[in-house]
DNA sequence: CATTAGAATAACACC
DNA sequence: TATTCTAATG
């Protein structure tokens, strides 16, 4: 799968169009059209123009997608490296592949142009890197190293790295990339950002990110956007070939995705671009809907294809989700209908805590397991929970751990982004590029090798003086003598170690990718010569990891260690070397890992998907459960506070991709109080609760008051009998029962009357209440902050809001 | 230079 | 709460 040995995609041979034969049956047949409606069989036939395949949720894109491709497949308009399809995810981009395939036959050879925006910018820029500064090599930095190199770049400029965060800084420049800004293109109304340095630190971190031969996410784009707006050569090439381009997902796209579409849909216009603006989650890294809006505008004559017969959930399910998403203004607007039967309800039940929600989702996953009176048992696999923010992942990991439901977290803290891994990859990617100075720092001391910060020091000053990479500035400075005693060994050994693994790395690469050498890169040749001098017969990849984790101590460093996750570190390490056979090379192994950082393992047992409603676009689950619908959670307090009323419309449709992820089951669901950084706080409903249509909505009666409805299968555990009497007294609250009776009014939970206090009501003396520690005697005031003397948790500061007198806290039974 | 304790601070989502 | 940063100590 490297892209360095990959055939060329643009050698006419390596296409081979659908034999005639076939062709000239598909003109009497087109298997691939059946079942399809009429709006997306006019959305597959319409070849020529653009198109704009306006799809709701669950409509069937993805079908009417691949049936396109099938179609210009087999009639011959294009031939498979001649479409450009463009997908947000890889994950997406495999399942098409998949679907075409399964669609064609036998026939089709991989599509060498389907993949996601970043991948097929890697294959361009791979191919025209001197054109803006890099050598085709170049390696992609991942967000670690990112800031990494930020913050050397803000301490360069002397600026207060404190006043000043790296991230920030980030931030801002990743907004200008998306908006395909390059620094001399920030507009000058931008200029005062970061300091009034924001334009200079973004040009000084371009400037090293050239010297280091490397480019970040962002730059991926943008570097391609900038080759074709300079180049025109080079872009009417690719204008030239791609004769039909398809864009999945188009309401993400971006400023510079939509430049660089634009542009390659010049010449034939044939583009055929999917979305739904109601779909559009993703602002916060720079989408803009209006690209979905302005579509026909942007490109004349285009066609309008709606489709809007939903296949994948039941009536309650798409009427409650519709019943949110009228909320906002300025949609396309598109009418949902569905043949399918009303369905359950769209459940709703509120809890006294994150962790009675927790146990409550698992009993209920337990039951759906089960299968009950009127339903079949339910797969594991069938079964999501889908949260709004990955902490809140946490909760429901730890009670299906105590429960030992099996399940599966997607898109948490990924695999690739351990420490270890990280370290590990480091070591590869020095082997590889010894002057990969991010990967140099890195792991220089890692493990410890007694190269401390003042080391480090002399060698960046060394290498900097002598205008060289970190690893010659080392081997400089220890032929100078410049390092004492301990750490000069160690540092000698270092650096003889890269040196052996990198020319054990690339021995037998040099021959698997000369053709691109010879193409590109062949004024940089000085090393790869040398290289070839050097080919031989030398151990495979996979065993050369294996060295190099073994000889750098990186192993023996975790086999030491006697923390409590170092066994899994080590875990974690055998399985990176495990991946590492499905790939020829180091080289492809780690573009790989920098693209696709998604971890797909095939895996085969049944388990629970927990995952972000981010994670879940595209997906679909029988059963969902969505928790945590409150105010300042979801919708997100940061997303409005950030971008108001446009923030906040976002975030109703990040619900509604979450209601409309169920096909027969959606049970939302919110707690009271919540955990936040360790503090208590009471929650209030999420205003989406109040948005949901009454006749769509069923609102459960907590498990054990009446003994009924689902809880009704569970076995109460001790733990469910404890909080009992709690429970009934919050639901039977007045905003609860003012929830039930209209079905949907604010509910407010007993707690939420809690942020009551205004400044700080109490007085020295004064008895308090506190969720956590109990009761307590007010001890002391600072501004909010109350020092209480608590009977059994001693004594505290609490900010007042947390706690409540002990007389109004007599209603609340624990 | 490494280790450690205590303090500060953090948490939205992804290629 | 849990991680990460800093300063102090060995």
């Amino acid at each position: 799968m490297s892209s360095f040995n990959e055939d060329d995609a643009f050698e006419a041979a390596a296409a081979p169009r659908v034999p005639l034969s076939q062709r000239a049956m598909a003109a009497r047949s087109t298997p691939y059209m059946d079942g399809l409606n009429p709006a997306q069989r006019a959305a597959v036939e319409a070849l020529d123009g653009p198109v704009l395949m306006l799809a709701g949720a669950g409509t069937g894109k993805t079908r009417a997608l691949t049936a396109r491709i099938a179609h210009l497949l087999v009639s011959g308009r294009a031939r498979t490296n001649e479409i450009l399809a463009v997908t947000f995810t890889n994950k997406a981009a495999r399942e098409m592949k998949e679907r075409v395939g399964r669609l064609m036959g036998e026939t089709v050879e991989g599509m060498p142009w389907m993949g996601t925006f970043h991948a097929i910018s890697v294959r361009i820029l791979r191919r025209h890197a001197e054109l803006v500064g890099l050598k085709s090599n170049f390696t992609i930095l991942d967000t670690d190293d990112q800031l990494r190199l930020m913050k050397q770049v803000i301490s360069a400029a002397n600026v207060d790295e404190k006043r000043w965060p790296a991230r920030q800084l980030a931030g801002l420049i990743d907004a200008w990339k998306n908006r395909a800004l390059t620094p001399a293109k920030v507009p000058v109304s931008e200029a005062s950002a970061f300091n009034n340095l924001g334009t200079e630190l973004y040009a000084a971190y371009q400037q090293r990110l050239l010297d280091l031969n490397a480019a970040d996410f962002g730059d991926l784009l943008l570097h391609v956007l900038v080759i074709f707006q300079k180049h025109q050569d080079v872009l009417a090439q690719y204008q030239h070939w791609f004769r039909f381009i398809l864009v999945d997902e188009y309401q993400d796209t971006n400023v510079a995705q939509y430049l660089w579409l634009r542009l390659l849909a010049q010449t034939h216009h044939n583009i055929c671009c999917v979305g739904d603006d109601d779909q559009s989650i993703y602002g916060w890294r720079g989408a803009e809907v209006g690209n979905i809006l302005r579509f026909e505008k942007d490109f004349p004559g285009a066609k309008v294809v709606r489709l809007e017969q939903n296949y994948r959930s039941t009536a309650h399910i798409l009427g409650a989700a519709s019943g949110v998403i009228a909320g906002n203004e300025g949609r396309l607007g598109k009418t949902l209908w569905t043949d399918e039967e009303d369905g359950e309800k769209v459940r709703l039940i509120g809890h006294w805590d994150g962790e009675e929600e927790a146990r409550w989702i698992g009993e209920e996953v337990e039951a759906l397991q089960r299968g009950g009176r009127t339903s079949p048992p339910k797969s594991l696999d069938d079964i999501a929970i889908l949260v709004r923010a990955s902490h809140q992942m946490r909760a429901f990991e730890d009670r299906f751990l105590t429960i030992g439901l099996p399940y599966r977290v997607i898109g948490g803290p990924r695999f690739y982004e351990r420490l270890e891994i990280r370290d590990a990859m480091a070591y590869f990617r020095l082997a590889v590029s010894p002057e990969d100075d991010l990967a140099f720092e890195r792991v220089v001391n890692t493990p410890k090798r007694g190269l401390g910060d003042k080391a480090q020091q002399k060698i960046q000053t060394t290498a900097r003086d002598h205008g060289l990479n970190l690893l010659e500035g080392a081997r400089v400075l220890l032929a100078e003598g410049g390092i004492s005693g301990k750490g000069a060994g160690q540092l000698r050994a270092f650096v003889e170690g890269v040196d052996r693994w990198h020319q054990e790395v690339m021995g037998p690469l040099v021959r698997v990718h000369s053709d691109l050498d010879d193409e590109v890169v062949d004024d940089e040749g000085g090393v790869r010569v040398a290289s070839f001098r050097h080919a031989g017969p030398t151990k495979s990849h996979v065993e050369l990891a294996e060295t190099m984790l073994d000889e750098s101590g990186y192993t023996a460093m975790w086999q030491a260690d006697k923390s409590p996750e170092a066994p899994g570190r080590l875990e974690n390490l055998k399985e990176l070397v495990k991946a590492l056979e499905n790939f020829d090379n180091l080289q492809g192994f780690l573009e790989h890992v920098a693209l696709i950082m998604d971890n797909a393992s095939g895996e085969t047992e049944e388990k629970v998907s927990i995952m972000t409603l981010h994670g879940a676009k595209g997906l679909e689950f029988p059963a969902v459960f969505l928790p945590g619908w409150e105010e300042g959670l979801f919708p997100s307090q940061r997303s409005m506070d950030e971008s108001g009323k446009k923030g906040l419309e976002e975030e109703r449709r990040l619900a509604y991709v979450g209601i409309t992820r169920a096909e027969e089951l959606c049970s939302i669901s919110f707690a009271a109080n919540r955990r936040v950084y360790g503090q208590w706080q009471s929650q209030l409903p999420s205003r989406f609760i109040d948005e949901l249509p009454e006749e769509h909505v069923d609102v459960l009666t907590p498990p054990g008051l009446y003994g009924g409805g689902f809880g009704a299968a569970a076995a109460p555990s001790e733990s469910t009998i404890e909080s009992r009497a709690a429970r009934a007294d919050v639901y039977n609250s007045p905003g609860w029962k003012r929830m039930q009776a209209s079905g949907g009014a604010r509910a407010a939970m007993p707690a939420a009357r809690g942020p009551v206090i205004e400044g700080t009501a109490f007085g020295l003396g004064d008895r308090v209440f506190h969720q956590k520690f109990g009761y307590g005697a007010v001890a002391g005031i600072d501004g909010d902050k109350l020092d209480v003397a608590f009977d059994k948790a001693g004594h505290k500061k609490i900010v007042a809001r947390f706690v409540v007198g002990a007389d109004e806290a007599s209603d609340i039974p624990f």
